[in-house]
RNA sequence: GUGUCCGUAGCUCAGCUGGAUAGAGCAACGGCCUUCUAAGCCGUGGGUCGGGGGUUCGAAUCCCUUCGGGCACGCCA
């Protein structure tokens, strides 16, 4: 179905045709001056110079075309030439009856529906996950849920960092540590064990003394990179060790990604593409765009149009090894083979902003990715700490994920008990523990998503623990109250909304039938910090409503009825929209 | 140096496909709980939208310029 502005403009723009006006001036949009009207359409003065008329005197004309509109209650002209309109309440009620019955609130179907593949997350095995791994998580698990919910086909691949040095450098400290297991044996050839001979905890131990070691002792970075070349070359007992790093480190990642409530449908990594790059190469070669420069395999992706230098991109190092683009221009071979995408979609760090976008020309130029493909890049920002430097934890070092989703998880029990004790209802621990972690992951992840992603910005942990304001606890708090009102209600479930009573009700009114539209737009722009700048809107508008409006004990039952019907789109609203932002609401707080 | 992003209230940020008086939250100050959850509501104070030019009936928004900051610029990922 339409948007309820362009039911408006439609409106309003057979006012400005039956006028005399061109139809397209009639483009209406909610207004900026609440105090003088809802709506407002500004396309007297843009027709102005057209018709060598004064703006006010066509406002005039189309004002006196709209007196019958059924839409509009209020419709005035005023200088220099706005049209200042009010939506009628029954109009108004109707559309959001509309909207309650529609699939998705009314949000219009894709003309074609795309397969879309989203790269994020990008962890490295064996490696805990770190603050740094968050905005990826949370903003591509978003961006995913929202482009799945516009219609379209959607696959999150994890593109985990399971194939470098680092492989080796795990593998050769454990033939130090452990030198008299089979892996290390050449001349075994039975079967290796099925446990893997190390914990989760031993795998993040290993890989920074080894990384350290490796830094100071040539011999010792000599043996690893010998690893690395002996696992890449198919070597038995390095091949099985690998297959226990994965699983293990794999479990592990799933765990936080869990927790999180960030999910992939593709568990690929480098290691994937790696049988993908010899062929690559060779077809590459054919096109004749590869040279060699400096020793090295490179492929020019300048343009005309470009105001800046573009360096070439380099598809194999002078050694003859791959390095990161050979696998990301490899993992897109493997990607159109397995799904032919209409999108593939990177959501990384913006500091590789000119890597991907030498990836992308290159990948267009040689023919890797198909005509109708396009690739997007949504570069995020830095998390930076109070000091406006990269966020570190106060002893300087590196946070894990799981340290900061803990304290914050801490601080929300806390903070629940304390309310508990002065509301004095007898609940379970396990249930308040479950309602910490829920609001825990709110907090944290609509911190993150309400700054536009492509900013950097600052994560002040203490700001978590105030949770006021405009925070992801705000919101679930009003949806709770909500739901405890229609908890409560025993009357007649066949309800319907109705015109509003009043300005508050109007204003959730309006601001709920505004839903789809900013769903489209979130889409388009794949932007979650416009979900999350409207759900806050709309909380607000509620609890001002909330406040001022005794719903249960009113004696009117259409009217109470009318507002539970309205509880229960907003209700659904929010629940539609922290589902697209990743996170769940609890029963109560 | 080249490119790119950013500069809006004391702090953190919206607003940027041009519209009327630039908005929130935090912090400060003042009210509101015998009534559906006060993690809430209502109100007060706080701004040369970095500076300067231009386009326009109209600019935080578009263009130019300048200052200040972040980031990236072939063999790490």
């Amino acid at each position: 179905m339409n948007t309820l502005l362009e039911i408006l403009s439609q409106h309003v723009g057979e006012a400005f045709e039956k006028a005399g006006y061109k139809s397209e001036l009639g483009r209406v949009g909610v207004s900026n001056r609440p105090d003088l009207c809802e709506y407002q359409c500004n396309g007297a003065m843009a027709g102005a110079k057209e018709y060598h008329k004064a703006p006010l005197v066509i406002a005039g004309d189309v004002a006196d075309a709209l007196k019958d509109c059924e839409c509009f209650s209020f419709v005035e002209a005023v200088p220099p030439g706005f049209l200042n309109l009010n939506i009628s309440d029954t109009f108004l009620a109707s559309y959001l009856r509309d909207c309650a019955g529609a699939e998705k609130f009314g949000l219009k179907e894709p003309d074609k529906k795309d397969k879309i593949i989203i790269d994020y997350g990008g962890p490295n095995v064996a490696k805990p996950l770190h603050v740094g791994h968050l905005r990826a998580a949370v903003i591509g698990e978003s961006v995913k849920r929202i482009c799945a919910y516009k219609g379209h086909d959607v696959i999150g691949d994890i593109h985990m960092g399971d194939w470098g040095l680092q492989m080796g450098l795990i593998i050769h400290e454990l033939s130090v540590r452990q030198p008299d297991l089979p892996y290390f044996d050449p001349e075994f050839t039975g079967e290796y064990p099925a446990e893997a001979p190390f914990t989760i905890s031993e795998l993040e131990e290993i890989y920074p003394t080894a990384s350290a070691k490796s830094k100071e002792d040539e011999e010792y970075k000599a043996a690893a990179m010998d690893a690395t070349y002996r696992l890449q070359h198919g070597d038995r007992g390095c091949r099985a060790l690998w297959d226990h790093i994965m699983r293990v480190s794999k479990a592990d990642l799933k765990k936080n990604y869990d927790n999180l409530m960030v999910s992939f449908e593709l568990w690929k990594g480098e290691a994937d593409a790696d049988p993908y790059i010899p062929p690559m190469i060779e077809n590459m070669k054919k096109t004749g765009l590869l040279y060699e420069s400096e020793g090295a395999l490179v492929i020019d992706v300048k343009e005309e149009s470009d105001t800046k230098e573009m360096p070439p991109c380099m598809v194999l190092k002078s050694d003859g090894a791959s390095l990161y683009t050979t696998t990301d221009l490899a993992t897109l071979v493997q990607r159109r083979e397995d799904y032919d995408p209409d999108r593939v979609i990177y959501v990384v760090d913006k500091r590789q902003q000119l890597h991907f976008d030498q990836v992308f020309r290159a990948a267009a130029k040689t023919g890797i990715v198909a005509n109708k493909c396009s690739l997007e890049f949504i570069g995020f920002g830095t998390m930076n700490g109070k000091d406006g430097k990269p966020f570190k934890t106060r002893e300087g070092g590196v946070m894990r994920l799981e340290s900061l989703i803990g304290d914050i998880t801490k601080t929300m029990y806390e903070k629940m008990l304390e309310n508990r004790n002065l509301a004095s209802d007898g609940e379970g621990s396990d249930e308040l523990k479950k309602t910490a972690d829920l609001v825990a992951i709110a907090a944290l992840k609509y911190a993150d998503l309400s700054n536009q992603a492509t900013k950097d910005y600052i994560f002040d942990p203490e700001r978590f623990t105030s949770f006021e304001g405009n925070t992801g606890p705000y919101i679930l708090y009003t949806m709770v109250r909500i739901k405890s009102i229609l908890a409560r209600y025993e009357g007649d479930k066949d309800v319907q909304i109705a015109p509003a009573g009043n300005p508050q009700e109007k204003n959730v009114q309006m601001t709920l039938a505004r839903f789809n539209a900013v769903l489209d737009n979130v889409f388009d722009e794949l932007a979650p910090h416009k979900l999350c700048a409207y759900i806050y809107e709309l909380a607000d508008g509620f609890n001002s409503f909330y406040h001022d409006t005794r719903i249960l004990t009113e004696e009117d039952e259409e009217k109470k009825k009318g507002w539970i019907a309205l509880l229960e789109l907003t209700l659904s609203v929010f629940e539609t929209a922290i589902e697209l932002l990743g996170f769940k609401a609890p029963e109560k707080m």
